[in-house]
DNA sequence: CGCGCCGCATGACAACAGTCATGCCCTGCG
DNA sequence: CGCAGGGCATGACTGTTGTCATGCGGCGCG
């Protein structure tokens, strides 16, 4: 488990490019403005609000607790969205890629985030937009405000998904599960939808995965991640590939996530 | 832990008590109902189609993966939402009082319900409006949309918030946080925002939980919750009162839920 | 009224997994 | 080019917790 807090837990003022501002925003990159934008009027009037932040590698786009004043979308790149407990143990709520709206509840209750997110990959690119735009748009209703819904509602189910999945006790089967979500058809993807799939069949997990990522993934210590996955390289159920995790038995990880349960019978 | 599915995974065709249709259906308990039908035209359009159910002790509303046609809300009672994780382990995610929507993530993306929905009283009574209602009801945006959209946030953070102390690794820290969460004031009460609390001052949760739920809330077995309640009862942190539990020290509960780490460490 | 069921309780035992310690490999940098 | 740091790997050890088994008390029902 990785001890102290990520950041400082306050907000940090970070550099917003002012040269990347409102126009050059990928507006039509993510789904959800693009459904925002498509009311010509309101496209006028939201531009000017909107903007865009690149991130450096570790670069934390805004911390749990925060007064939530914008929504966030990923433009590019890669973002994780962590909570830390009590307790001190940070784990990986998900893992959002290009087009996903990240920690949509904070902004739309007024409430503060319920996670911090952080850039996964260097020039990883972020746009925020002010919550009342977003909420003005909303009382409108209309396509965007379904989308929205639709939004906060996969985000919902797959937290619903990990909560009983975390509560599933065994390691491995975490593990697993997380695995073959991460490689599986978007659509069906738990950590995120975009997640993990670059559009080849191979059941290959692209994105970069520290073994201590994994670890927070799936709610464990770094060295028994590591365990873990060192005994299914031997086994020849993944393997490495550069920075990527390639699953050669996608049936036998399966089979793990199926495993009763752990036997602590006496030995006979 | 239990084993086994929760009914036989299969909607089962209930019962509706055709005595309590409509004009019955108590539409100002229910703040997001009032909100939905204080358009007097919409009223009249919705109330045809809205429905009672009265629950019999342990009955299923709707199941897990079954298709989601209605939205539901608790009207009377309680309602325990439960996740079966692929390995058997059944969770509790949710503890819903009256007022509270069931669910809303399924039939808002038309996808199927993520969780069982179990009544946890006789008597226990929930209104269903079919989906099309509430959808075109959204798109139309104004109040009531704001309001579905912050339940839907609230569940969402709560699910967040559950991953993160899932993940926290002790039991006794979980459950914990679990007794307290459901003694505090309902705002702030995680699993949810109505459960436990009559609005008397003292610590207390009159919700009727078996030793088995409070496993199935914080993702222990029955055992484990058993020794961990029975050592708190002799430490007089806590305190049984008939079905309700007392909590008579929060402080010493408090500091479990920050006790730092487990300590492996080989004594000296 | 006694039987059976359910909820609660407790002991024994072993496996799981967290912590600490140590070491290797690679990469970037002074 | 040697050093530092980050990521990965592995062993040793122990506390936690799941599982099985057994028993008690209350309550509903035939």
């Amino acid at each position: 488990m990785r001890r102290g807090p990520i950041g400082d837990g306050l907000f940090q003022p970070r550099v917003v490019h002012q040269s990347l501002l409102t126009t050059e925003v990928p507006i039509d990159r993510i789904p959800l403005l693009r459904a925002l934008a498509s009311n010509a009027e309101r496209d006028h009037a939201l531009r000017p609000h909107v903007r865009l932040r690149v991130l450096s590698d570790h670069e934390t786009v805004f911390s749990e607790g925060q007064t939530a004043e914008y929504f966030h979308f990923v433009a590019k790149g890669r973002v994780k969205l962590v909570a830390v407990a009590e307790h001190g143990r940070e784990t990986i709520l998900e893992l959002c890629g290009p087009g996903s709206a990240i920690c949509i509840p904070g902004p739309t209750s007024g409430a503060s985030y319920c996670c911090s997110a952080i850039g996964m990959e260097p020039g990883s690119e972020v746009v925020a937009v002010p919550r009342e735009d977003v909420l003005a748009a909303v009382e409108r209703g209309g396509e965007f405000t379904k989308s929205l819904f639709d939004a906060v509602a996969g985000r919902c189910m797959r937290m619903c998904q990990r909560v009983s999945e975390m509560a599933a006790g065994q390691v491995e089967q975490r593990l697993a599960r997380l695995i073959l979500d991460m490689a599986g058809p978007p659509e069906l993807a738990v950590p995120n939808a975009n997640a993990g799939h670059d559009g080849s069949s191979t059941l290959r997990i692209p994105v970069r995965l520290t073994r201590q990522d994994l670890a927070d993934l799936c709610g464990t210590s770094l060295e028994t991640a590591i365990r873990v996955m060192s005994r299914w390289t031997k086994e020849r159920l993944i393997e490495r590939e550069g920075r990527a995790i390639v699953i050669l038995d996608p049936e036998a990880l399966a089979r793990v996530c199926r495993q009763p349960v752990r036997r602590a019978r006496p030995t006979e």
